[in-house]
DNA sequence: TGGCGCCTTCTACAAATGTAGTAAAATAAC
DNA sequence: GTTATTTTACTACATTTGTAGAAGGCGCCA
């Protein structure tokens, strides 16, 4: 499943903690995205025809929660840009990524944490 | 500057070769999508306006080029990836990218060889 | 019991995207 | 030169995306 931009954001707020209220999901957006609350309503409409994510009422109020993990939400946008940008290979991917010289040396130190996390057992 | 899926189709047969006209991109594109000519020239004329592409006059046809590398295109769909699924961290996506598509340990190794590499000076 | 504030459902609407048809102009083929 | 082919320039149109207003319903408190 596929998500938009706005998308990304009202579902980055939901994972976060769940259920949640279209209010409580407003609260949480990244400060600078100041969306009126019948936008993330809307949003929320669109996911749920989605079926990204489910509404259960509780009286007048509409709790929400995500169908979709963010770990496969986020496989999907990651295999989306592999298949569009790269080849659909791995290879090139991390090859920019490492040459790529945006990644300032704190992120590369990040990766190098990581990998040697990883490596480990 | 951030390219639609279509527009990468047409993107990604342009870096492979050019100048190319819209015939030879047409070509080009992946077995599997079949857009008409014109198709492929309005694709073409929206990449122009935006600046991504040149367009030269040969007599009545036209050569386009890109104007815009397709590192530097990487790199912008990388980094939205980054800030839109991974909370802008490098981290996440290498822990997503470890664990998702099962490197070897080889592999990895390799990486870190690299990394350990760029990362001295 | 009449507002106040919050929630919902509907509706709207411009811009972006995907996809292409048409007509006219340029060029190539015979 | 006349026809066939190609190319361009313009126009079109449905769908998706971003953003939100309006109107009606419900609980609460003065």
């Amino acid at each position: 499943m596929k998500l938009t931009e706005a998308e990304w954001q009202i579902m980055n707020a939901l994972w976060q903690e769940n259920p949640a209220t279209a209010r409580d999901l407003m609260k949480r957006l990244p400060s600078g995205i100041h969306w009126a609350y019948t936008t993330i309503k809307t949003m929320l409409n669109r996911l749920v025809d989605k079926n990204v994510v489910t509404e259960q009422k509780n009286g007048n109020t509409s709790f929400y929660k995500p169908l979709v993990s963010q770990k496969k939400a986020r496989s999907s946008a990651f295999k989306s840009l592999l298949d569009q940008a790269f080849n659909g290979a791995t290879g090139p991917l991390v090859h920019f990524l490492l040459e790529e010289q945006k990644l300032s040396k704190k992120q590369r130190q990040e990766i190098l944490n990581v990998l040697q996390e990883e490596i480990k057992d």
